[in-house]
DNA sequence: CAAAATCGCTTGTGCATTGCAAGTAACTTT
DNA sequence: AAAGTTACTTGCAATGCACAAGCGATTTTG
């Protein structure tokens, strides 16, 4: 749809990096589904509530996978279906989203639950260890064989396998 | 430019509020020029490096102070001038740029100051502090007798009166 | 094993948003 | 009084986006 191969940066403020990058209302919908959905394939994101269009999902996509912020792979049962991750820079996000959420939940209505906005704020590091954990553990392949095995944190609890506006 | 009066949330995950209200290439640009930068007219956002289109940053402008992230008021001594000001609402937008710019430092090329982001990830506190008194005290009334006064901060060094990126 | 369904896209088609250049009204400075 | 500044608005062309439909490869179903 778009060639974006060498757009030169408006500038290198690291803010603006981050805006030509995420700058738009999809992208970080996208990496939230990865995050904190358990959503790895292209129908997943079509299945979202926001209700992107697949010409955009397929764009984004695209330049998160330039991007190095996902990968995709395809599913190794299913040649038709395609496996998308998180790269370690991607996961590396998460703070970015606690904030996000963290400020809309202060400043405007959301459905956010509670308890996993608390652990954003009060258990920061235990929270991600869980989300990246949960995320590398549950493969296409273990996925196929069996449904998705939340990952215990250390109170016993059950994993994030939530999803993030209820 | 574009009436957004009533338009419905597509979900009220607070991700996507968020990017309802951010989701773009500028609305954080201005922000960032706000909070780092001491920029508080409509002049100062034209003149970023960034070149944003004047019709743009009017519409940005009015969203912003729609949301009631910023507020505008008259410059005491001259009524040609606007003073844009964030609310309390908009401070808080601080650690998620914060993030963002420790984000785009750690996984791509940019030009931020590395003492400023030291503190953002070591000395967040006092930052804050610093900067929204930093905000509140450079009032437009004080700014039109004399220079800004950068706040000291505990430590006895200057204030935040730096630019973001160099 | 043929037909139907699924999956990850792509291709139109219009409408909305954006970027650029130029203007303008209300001031202030010279 | 003339020239500059400031905060915008307006017009227009280019780009981006939303919506519907289609398509090739694969898997599932009867």
């Amino acid at each position: 749809m778009t060639r974006n191969a060498t757009a030169p940066r408006r500038s290198n403020c690291p803010l603006n990096v981050c805006l030509e990058i995420f700058g738009d209302r999809w992208t970080l919908l996208i990496v939230r589904d990865l995050l904190f959905k358990q959503r790895y394939e292209f129908k997943d994101y079509l299945a979202a509530k926001e209700k992107i269009a697949s010409n955009i999902l397929s764009d984004r996509l695209r330049r998160l996978e330039e991007n190095q912020i996902i990968t995709k792979s395809v599913h190794p049962t299913d040649a038709r279906r395609v496996d998308y991750r998180l790269t370690d820079k991607g996961l590396d996000l998460a703070p970015l989203l606690f904030e996000m959420a963290l400020w809309a939940t202060k400043h405007e209505e959301t459905d956010a639950p509670t308890p996993l906005l608390r652990r954003m704020s009060d258990d920061r590091e235990n929270l991600l260890a869980e989300l990246r954990a949960n995320h590398l553990g549950s493969t296409a392949e273990s996925q196929s064989h069996v449904p998705p095995q939340p990952v215990p944190n250390r109170a016993g609890h059950r994993g994030p396998n939530r999803t993030f506006s209820k």
